[in-house]
DNA sequence: CTCCAGGTTCCGG
DNA sequence: CCGGAACATGGA
């Protein structure tokens, strides 16, 4: 079947499906198969065009973010040795545009997890308890709806792979489920409010809720400090000895206005120059 | 075998 | 308020 076109300026697919803010997209042809909440998309990119699944097109603009403003975005990043060779390394990578629920559960499972971990558990809970859908003869799964995972039991996501973290997204996912916690209604709250909000879901923190906010409630200034940001910042800015909460006033004033997309950058930039960095030798 | 991974939570000083 | 430890699992 014939696929559609969408213009797509100022952007690198492969890059953004795989610097480690979505999990579950796989390599099929010349390009790319997922799911963008219930609907299965295949994207594949040409030059400064996308193919996509016909009637996906809107669908897939919204989630890639290519209405975000990229060159303006990347021109306000501060110009150091460190972001320079980052926005270099990083061109045409946008945050996308996550489903709320999708994102939160995601994260919660991502505590203390790689990358690899991290997707390997996404297509386990996917595969076993989210909705099927066909694409061309191939079964792909939505993310699980937190009604879903409430009804389950600790043991059901253990077996998922999920570790300790099975009890707080079995917990999260009954909060969403009986409405104690509103992931629409976080959307209307200021930043530390919607923080504050997110956080009181098991296995959420300050960092999960960052990412939270950042990949999925479109505040492009909210700056997740994992171990990676936690190293650069450490080793690169001079940050020796702060706290996570002082990492991470220091990041949104010196990164600017879209500091999570700054992170986004620095974080993809040092994983890929694994080796030459961290490692912790001293 | 040891170390570490996009942390959170709980506990003692 | 702060530093440490526990918490599961799998790949390097």
């Amino acid at each position: 079947m014939p696929l559609a076109v969408i213009p797509a300026p100022e952007f690198d697919l492969a890059l953004s499906l795989n610097c480690g803010q979505v999990f579950h997209w796989v390599a099929r042809g010349a390009g790319w198969l997922g799911m963008i909440g219930d609907q299965a998309c295949y994207v594949e990119q040409r030059g400064a065009e996308l193919l996509v699944t016909p009637g996906t097109e809107e669908v897939v603009r919204g989630y890639l973010a290519l209405d975000h403003p990229l060159g303006e975005i990347v021109g306000t990043f501060p110009r150091d040795a460190s972001m320079d060779a980052a926005r270099a390394a990083c061109t045409g990578m946008r945050v996308i545009r996550q489903p709320m629920w999708e994102c939160v559960a995601t994260f919660i499972t991502s505590a203390q997890k790689a990358v690899p971990h991290i997707a390997q558990i996404s297509h386990t809970l996917r595969r076993r308890y989210g909705r099927a859908v066909t694409w061309e003869g191939e079964t792909l799964h939505a993310y699980p709806e937190a009604a879903v995972l409430a009804k389950l039991d600790e043991a059901a996501l253990r077996a998922c792979a999920l570790g300790y973290r099975a009890k707080n997204l079995l917990r999260t996912a009954r909060m969403v489920a009986e409405g104690e916690v509103d992931l629409q209604r976080v959307a209307e709250m200021g930043d530390d409010e919607a923080r504050e909000e997110l956080c009181r879901l098991a296995g959420v923190g300050v960092k999960v809720a960052n990412c939270a906010l950042l990949f999925a409630y479109e505040r492009l200034a909210m700056v997740p400090i994992d171990v990676w940001i936690a190293r650069i910042l450490r080793e690169w800015y001079g940050k020796k000895r702060a706290t996570p909460e002082g990492l991470r006033k220091f990041a949104a004033k010196y990164f600017g206005r879209y500091a999570g997309y700054a992170q986004q950058y620095l974080f993809h930039h040092a994983r890929m120059m694994k080796g030459r960095f961290g490692r912790g030798k001293r």
